[in-house]
Order: C-alpha cells, then structure tokens, then sequence
DNA sequence: TAGCTTGTTGAGCGTTGCTCAGCAAGCCGG
DNA sequence: CCGGCTTGCTGAGCAACGCTCAACAAGCTA
C-alpha cells in the first residue's frame, strides 16, 4: 500500500558494526534509568532513530540485546579493576577495593540498576555478572596468594554480597569516612579468607 | 472452561475473602517455580480456575498482586524468625539465625526466588522485603541490647546480604558443618556490630 | 546500466496487562 | 412465585510489547 509515499527518510546507513555499537551504547545509557525488565525495544530502537525490526536483525531476542548490554557493563568495571602489576600484593588489593569502592561512587545508580537487574528477573542476564563476580573471585584470590578452595570461594562471593550492598548504602548516607569503610570492608575480607573458623 | 479442583457446582461462587486469600495462596506456591517476573496473571487466573478479571477485580494492577504475595511470603519468614521471650538475649540470637538458616534450608527455592524478586524488577516488589529486613535488625539490635543507629543498622542491612549469599550457595554445597556457619555467621555480625572501627 | 550485497522498514501475528458492560448466583420483602 | 437488590464473575476487546517476514533501497562493482 505505501498509503505514505516515502517520508523524507534520508537516514543513515550505518556499518554492522556501528549499529551493534551504537545499540549497545544505548542500552548503557538507559540501564541506569530504567529497571531492566520495563526497558523495551521500542524505547531503544526510537532513541537510535531505527525500526523496531532492525534491533531484531542485530539481536536475535531481547534478552540477547540485554545480555549484551550486561556484558558491556561488567566489561567496563573489570577493566577498571584490574590490578595494577608491578606493586607488592597487599597494595594490589587495597586498590582493586579503592576503585571499587569510586566505581560505585561514580556510576552509583547504573552500577546498582545493574547488580539488581543481574540478581533479579532473567536468569541469562543474572549469569553475566555471576561469571564477572567469578572473576573477581579468582584475581582477588590469586592476588592474596591464597588457594582457590570452595569454601573460600563462597565466602568470598558473600563478602561481594557485603561490599555492594554496604557501599550502596553508604553513598546514600556516608555514615563512615571512606579510609574507615575501606578497611572495614578489607578486615571483613581478610577475616573470611584467612583459615580457621 | 472450569476444571477447577472444586467440582462443588458448575461453577463455585466464593466470598471476597476466600477468593483473595486462595489467589495469594496460588502466588506462593507458583513463586518457587516461576521467576516473579515471567508468572502471568493469565496461569494464576487459570490455576484458581477463574478469568482473568476477576483476578483484576481483586488486585488492580499485577503489581499489586505481587505486592501481597511477596508480603505473605515476608510475613510466613517473619512469624517463623521470631524471637522466643523468656530466654537469655544471647539464646534469642543464636535461635533466631539458627531458624534462619533452617527457613533457607527448607524453602531453598522459594526463599531465594523471593529474596532475588525483591532485589531486582520491581521497586515496589523489592520495598517489601527491605521493609522485613529493617523489622528484622530492629529485633536484632534490641535484643543484643545495642542502640539502634544508623551505621550499625547498614552494617546488619549489610551483613543480611552477606548471610543470604552465603547460606545460598551453602545449602547448595556444603562446605561447612551446619554449627560452623553458624558460628561464622555470628562471629561477623558480632564483629560489625560491636563498636570500633 | 544491470546486478549483487546488505542495511533497513512496515505490516502483521500472538501474548499479556488491563477495562468495561453486563450476566448470574444468592438473598430479600412481598 | 416474582420482582429487585447486591455482588461474585465473565467475555469481548483495546493497547502495548516481543517477534516474524517479505520486500524495499542504499551503496558497491562489473
């Protein structure tokens, strides 16, 4: 039918790769705003200025779009995170925890929109941070020079538990100075993984 | 259409308050199996062997439904969580993390199906169960006789992340003996919640 | 110019949350 | 038995969303 001739549609063609990028870039952005689960395609496809139909061309489902977004995400932070080599071991820590601690800080509400959307709702998505706290595990645990038994690891993916939610709250309301909360959270740590309980 | 559980009559007329109270029953047997997010109204209507809207004539929106299946859930932990009067403050602790841990053991599902529900999705949803975590540090910090401010009370918010987490994936692998965790899990709560840091 | 590749779209289908007008079950006074 | 009232209950239907499909069009090459 085509009952409208051909609107002035001198949009852009862009490469494979731009639009995944550009879709992705989106969905980092509107992640903070919006609960994962109520974000829709429609939403981020107006914002890219495409169809509906083209999101689907790049990402199979939705949830593969919103895994991909996750992924993108918990990139992000682990780059951030990464030990800086070259220093002695117990400094390595207490600066994977400092930039942690102004990761959350800085990204404060996307950082928690994202742990949250990852603990809740879809378990695909869920599995994407799991897999980067897995992650964290094994650095932290191979930086400490410590063994990578089960219980250790338990612990230390509880105390993970502990430090994102004690560190969400204390961005709202500061009711410890930032040297005190890192040595907290570092005593906490220690106490877990050091044997003998 | 109605092959319902109840053959009574053709189709069985109940009061305000069986109907409700049979719908939220239904919601806290459906939670276990179903991400909160993913249950339909549609399978509940179907299961209570009614149309959907009379499920909308009771609750009006889902998440208003959601809401009270998820506060009675929170209340059935709540009841059972409560602290038995008349023995020493110190028992009354240990009894309650003690059942507790029982409550994880034997809703395992269930309990982290609404424990991550309230986490992600839904703000609504996930106030709550915050609601039921601030009732439970209350009793804590007035049973340990401790005062009741604001750090103290982020350090137990804290620490019930931690100790959800880690009786999760205890229950799941148990690589502690049942008193260990127990006593691990106290020894830290006793350590956030004593003074000096 | 034709022809090929591929980024892009609109029309449309099934499901789901939600609305609304109205039926029917039970109970009353005549 | 009959009207009339209250109220539990339903079916048709709308809007939004995830997702599919056939086809168009932009850019390249021969």
């Amino acid at each position: 039918m085509t009952a409208s001739p051909t609107p002035p549609t001198s949009r852009s063609r862009r490469s494979a790769g731009d639009r995944r990028a550009q879709l992705v870039q989106i969905g980092l952005e509107l992640l903070p705003t919006t609960p994962i689960q109520e974000l829709t395609i429609d939403a981020v496809a107006r914002r890219a200025g495409i169809s509906r139909s083209l999101l689907f061309h790049y990402f199979a489902t939705k949830r593969e779009y919103y895994t991909a977004v996750t992924r993108a995400a918990a990139d992000l932070m682990w780059a951030h995170l990464q030990p800086r080599p070259g220093t002695p071991a117990d400094e390595q820590v207490a600066g994977m925890l400092d930039r942690y601690v102004g990761w959350v800080e800085t990204y404060r509400e996307s950082h928690l929109a994202f742990v949250r959307g990852a603990g809740g709702g879809d378990p695909w998505v869920a599995d994407v941070y799991a897999e980067t706290r897995q992650r964290l595990v094994e650095v932290a645990l191979s930086t400490l020079g410590l063994p990578d038994d089960a219980l250790r690891r338990q612990l230390v993916l509880a105390w993970f538990a502990f430090a994102e939610d004690l560190v969400g709250s204390w961005a709202d309301e500061p009711t410890l100075s930032r040297p005190e909360l890192l040595a907290l959270l570092r005593e906490i740590l220690d106490r877990l993984v050091r044997s003998g309980h």
